[in-house]
DNA sequence: TCAATTTTATGAAACGATTCATTATAAATT
DNA sequence: AATTTATAATGAATCGTTTCATAAAATTGA
C-alpha cells in the first residue's frame, strides 16, 4: 500500500488535482498550499507512480536500446554514449543485450513495445530470419514508435539508419598495409554481421585491385563472431604454405582469437607479421605492441543516432528514412612494420 | 491511438473481460472464442500495454540494476550475467550508470523507483554523501521494492549485502609475491570505492606482517578508480630511491595507468618488475604477459544478488538483512618473476 | 459596496489493463 | 421435463495519475 496522490492530497487537506499541480510545477497554485503539499510529499516519501503518469499521458520518457553483444566493448562504448545522450535529454535508457541471438532479440523488441518505450536504438543480431524481426518492427509502426537501426542495417529503408563505412575503412587498413610493402595479406572477416562482414571484404578487394594485386580466395575468411573463429581462420592463415606476410581483423572478438594463436606459435607482431584490426579498443592501445587500427567514430555515431530518434520522437520530422554513414579513421600504432 | 484491449473486444465481439482472459491464458473461455480473439491480436499487431498491466497488478517484471562504470569490465562482466539470472526469471532489466558521480545515482535511484521495478541490485558509487543514497533508500522500503547491495557496501546492516573478500584476496596476492621472494612490494589502491579500498590494503599489510616484512609507507598509495591514478602512482613507486621489485594494483582501471607507465620507462614485465592485480579481465590473459591476477568469482557473484533478490521479491524471505562474501582466487599466468 | 474579472481549487472522466461478482448458457442428474 | 450443477461471458469497479470543465475565492474597478 505505498503511499499515492490521493494520500498526499488528504493529508494535506487539498485535492488531488491541486497536488498534480504540484507535482508538475504547472501554474496557478497559492504559494502556501504548494508548500504545505510539498512538505507532505517529502515527509511521506512520495515517488509518482511512472505507471500512471505514462498511461495517461502516452509518454514514458524512456528509451530503448537493444545491442548484440554486451562483451563486445565497442557496444559497451555504444551503450555509454547512447546513455549520455537520452540522459541529457531527460529521458532513461532501457538496454537489451541480444547476444547475438535472434530469439533473444525478438524478445527484447517485445518488452520494450510492451513497456512503451517512447523510442528505439536497434543493433540488430541479423537478418537470416529477419521476418521475426519485421514483425517486430511493424508492431513499432503501429504503436508509433520511432526505431533508429545502428551498425547493423536491416534493409529497411523506410526506417533511419546508420552504419559504418565500412568498405571505405577496410580499404584504408588493406591500402596501409599495401603501401606498407605488404602483399600476401589475410582477411579475418564475419558472416553473422547483416552487411559489414561482406563490405569490409569489398573494401579489402577494392584496394588489392587498386594496387593490381591478384587476390587469392585462400587469405580471405569469414567465421563467426568469435574469438574461436578468430583463433582458428588465423591458424589456417599461418599453415598456408605461402602465408600472409601481414592480417587484417574485421571485428575486434576475433582478433583475440588470432593474438592467441600467434602467440602460441611465438610469432612476434610486427617483426614476423603485421596486424590491424577493424574497431578500436580500450586495450588495443595497452597491448604488446599498440595496435594500429581503423577505428569508427563512435561518438559521432551515438549522438547522431540519438539526434535521429528525437527528432522523431518531438515531431520534427516524419518524412521517409533517413540513411547516415559514419566515418572510420586509421589509427597508426605499432603493429604494422614495413617490409621490402 | 495504438490499438487497446477494448479495440480486441469490439473487433472480435467479445467482452474485454474474455479478451484479457485470453492474453493471460487464464481458463474458462470457449475454444472458438479463444481462437478468434488470437486472430484479432495477430491482425492489428496488438501489445497490452505494461504500463497498464502493471498499474493495475502492482508488478512490473522489471529489476533495476545500478553500477558505477560501464567502461569498467569487471561491471560488464556483472552486467552479463545479471541479466542471465534475472531473463531467466522471466523479468526485464533495466541498467543505470551511476559513472562513480552519486547525483546520477541518485537519479538513477529515484527513475527506478518512480518506474516501480520490482526489486534493485545496487554497486553504489561511494558513501563521501551517502545521506542522499540513504534517502533514496528509504523510499525503497516505503513502496516495498527490495534491494541487494553488491560490490561496494553502505553499511546497512539492513539490507541484504554481498561483497568480495578484498581482504582475502589481497593477502592472497601479497602472500604470492613475497612466496616468489619479494620484499619490497609496491600497493596500488582506490579510494573512492567505499571499503574496498582500505580493505585490499589491510590484506597487503596482513600478508607483509605474518612474513615479518617491515612495511613501508612510501610503497602504498590509495587514488581514484581511473587510469591517471594508476599512472602516477606507479611513477612515484618507480622513482623511488629503492623502488619495489613489485606492484599489486589494486583495481583493473589502475592497472591500466600502470602498463603504461612501465612501457614509457621500457621497464619489462616479469624481468624487471612483477605485477599482480585485483579484477581479472578479459584481455588480461592476452596482454604481454598474460598477468597473473585475483579474481573474485562474479559469477557467485551474480546468482547469489538475484538469489537474495528473488527471494525477497517471491516472499520467500523477509527477514533481517542477508551478508554474504564471495571469494576470489589466484590465477597464476606469468607476469610475477621469482627472485632471489 | 457590488458587479465584473481574474485567479485558484475542485472533482469527475479518462488512460488501458485486471478482477470479480453476476448473469447467461450448457451439461448433468433425477 | 424440471432442477441442479458446472462452465462461460459480461460489465463495472479499480489501479494512480492528468486534464478539463466548473465552481469558489480573491482581486479589481467604479
Amino acid at each position: 500500500m505505498p503511499v499515492t496522490i490521493k494520500d498526499i492530497a488528504n493529508y494535506a487537506g487539498v485535492s488531488v488535482g491541486t497536488t498534480s499541480k504540484v507535482l508538475n510545477n504547472r501554474g496557478n497554485v497559492r504559494e502556501d498550499l504548494r508548500f504545505r503539499v510539498q512538505a507532505v510529499i517529502e515527509k511521506l516519501n512520495y515517488r509518482p507512480s511512472a505507471l500512471a503518469r505514462g498511461m495517461k499521458i502516452k509518454r514514458t520518457n524512456t528509451i530503448g536500446l537493444i545491442i548484440p553483444k554486451i562483451m563486445n566493448t565497442f557496444y559497451v562504448k555504444v551503450i555509454e554514449l547512447v546513455e549520455k545522450e537520452v540522459h541529457d535529454r531527460n529521458y532513461t535508457l532501457i538496454l537489451g543485450n541480444s547476444d547475438e541471438d535472434l530469439e533473444r532479440e525478438v524478445n527484447c523488441l517485445r518488452t520494450f513495445s510492451d513497456m512503451r518505450v517512447d523510442g528505439l536504438i536497434l543493433a540488430s543480431a541479423g537478418r537470416t530470419q529477419e521476418g521475426r524481426i519485421q514483425e517486430e518492427i511493424s508492431a513499432y509502426r503501429a504503436l508509433d514508435i520511432p526505431i533508429v537501426l545502428i551498425v547493423r542495417n536491416l534493409s529497411n529503408t523506410d526506417l533511419d539508419t546508420i552504419e559504418l563505412e565500412n568498405r571505405e575503412g577496410a580499404y584504408q587498413a588493406t591500402r596501409y598495409l599495401i603501401e606498407n610493402g605488404h602483399r600476401r595479406i589475410g582477411m579475418i572477416s564475419s558472416s553473422i554481421q547483416t552487411s559489414a562482414g561482406t563490405e569490409r571484404i569489398e573494401g579489402y578487394m577494392k584496394a588489392l585491385e587498386e594496387f593490381q594485386i591478384p587476390s587469392d580466395r585462400e587469405l580471405v575468411h569469414m567465421g563467426g563472431l568469435t574469438l574461436d573463429s578468430g583463433y582458428i581462420i588465423t591458424g589456417k592463415l599461418l599453415s598456408l604454405p605461402n602465408p600472409p606476410s601481414a592480417i587484417f581483423v574485421g571485428t575486434n572478438f576475433q582478433l583475440l582469437g588470432t593474438l592467441r594463436s600467434l602467440k602460441e606459435r611465438d610469432i612476434k607482431i610486427p617483426e614476423d607479421i603485421s596486424l590491424i584490426c577493424f574497431d578500436d579498443t580500450e586495450w588495443s592501445s595497452f597491448a604488446d605492441p599498440p595496435l594500429t587500427v581503423i577505428e569508427p567514430y563512435s561518438e559521432d555515431l551515438c549522438k547522431l543516432a540519438a539526434e535521429l530518434l528525437f527528432d522523431r520522437i518531438d515531431g520534427m520530422y516524419s518524412a521517409e528514412g533517413r540513411h547516415r554513414v559514419i566515418p572510420t579513421r586509421l589509427v597508426v600504432r605499432k603493429s604494422v612494420n614495413r617490409i621490402a
